[in-house]
DNA sequence: GTCTATAGGCAGATAGAC
DNA sequence: GTCTATCTGCCTATAGAC
């Protein structure tokens, strides 16, 4: 899977086309070794050297792509975020009842903590404040947002009991996301969606009138 | 508040006990400074430096009280555990029922998230294993497993709906730190302690039988 | 035991050939 | 656009005076 693509997306003439292969390639190649590097060392144990070596570039070309170290890890935040955004659009926008919609997010959550676990693991643990200070946290991005407002949806509709919003969705969230830890942390004994039914059971039961 | 202590706790002649006060002082001036910068600018944007400066000791003196800078981070969360193990010891000793003492679990976390957030932040966003490799995950520390024995207990003793163990545990504890997370992100309207009700209704009702 | 000064190494970033 | 070689600076840890 290569979840990364170029800035231009385009049509190009033939020359140029070969060039922005190229281009994606490389990108593609450098974000996928710093998710690997990043997600199992962490961000401070790796260096450009390591991401350079296990990519195949050199140097010089990780910074004809990337301004620094640090934009690479904000390149693989954001296109991980955007990706994930996506999904709970497409969750949002399947027009079933609140309870099968949010049950979906987290059998999407799981299934991607089981099929990618690198990728779980660096968009809830990789502390990007420590080195990506300006980053609003986890919690205002997109998915999150969008998850909030099934949440808001299903409170209007008398799904879900009335009460303060943000509680609601942790409530209904944190159960999941705690098991997601767990199973990144290695302590689960199972696979994490084998679980699913079972959690959430009880996380609805938390939330639901 | 001072939550550091000496290795040996046992009285000494006057003349060593003047040197012990001072190795207990340094010690303690030496975490309480790494709390502070570990917690507000990350463990790797830490130097040794800047701990010194801010402890207002020497370098010589931070590396003959510790090994070297991982040893600094490894006793201060000793000694945070160590204390949060304490505070949930003593409420699994209470001999209150179930929901008692696992609303008293979440009280006391969202107070402690309140009088000192930096040492919240140190527990749980500091990602250890980072930089402490050998270091077990914190859900396999003593105050987790107690927890987890409250959640038992209240199993067998009919208070909780059986099911999974972890599972139970995750669904009872998720919101709850979830909230934390959020309030530590500083993205909460009021103190995290004035939502304890109101999630905490949501908590039991997703384990109570 | 505490201090200052410094060694030694490695990381991030750049220069400039091709 | 990609590469190699290199610079510069900071950081951890140590040496050795007091």
């Amino acid at each position: 899977m290569n979840i990364h693509s170029n800035k231009r997306g385009e049509p190009v003439e033939v020359k140029k086309e070969k060039i922005s292969r190229r281009n994606k390639d490389i990108r593609a190649m450098i974000l996928d070794a710093a998710l690997d590097l990043f997600s199992t060392r962490g961000y401070f144990s790796t260096s450009v050297h390591h991401i350079q070596k296990q990519a195949g570039v050199s140097i010089g070309s990780i910074y004809h792509h990337f301004k620094n170290k640090e934009a690479i890890a904000k390149a693989l935040y954001d296109d991980l975020v955007a990706m994930m955004g996506q999904s709970m659009a497409e969750i949002m926008a399947s027009g079933e009842n609140s309870e099968h919609r949010l049950k979906a997010v987290c059998a999407h959550l799981f299934a991607l903590t089981e099929s990618s676990p690198k990728i779980m693991q660096y968009i809830l643990y990789a502390r990007h404040r420590e080195f990506m200070p300006d980053e609003l946290p986890i919690c205002s991005s997109r998915p999150f947002v969008i998850i909030q407002d099934m949440v808001r949806e299903g409170m209007e509709r008398g799904e879900l009991r009335q009460m303060n919003l943000t509680v609601a969705s942790a409530s209904v969230m944190g159960a999941a996301i705690r098991l997601i830890y767990l199973s990144l942390d290695g302590v689960l004994e199972k696979p994490v969606s084998s679980y699913l039914d079972e959690i959430w059971e009880c996380s609805w039961k938390s939330v639901a009138v």
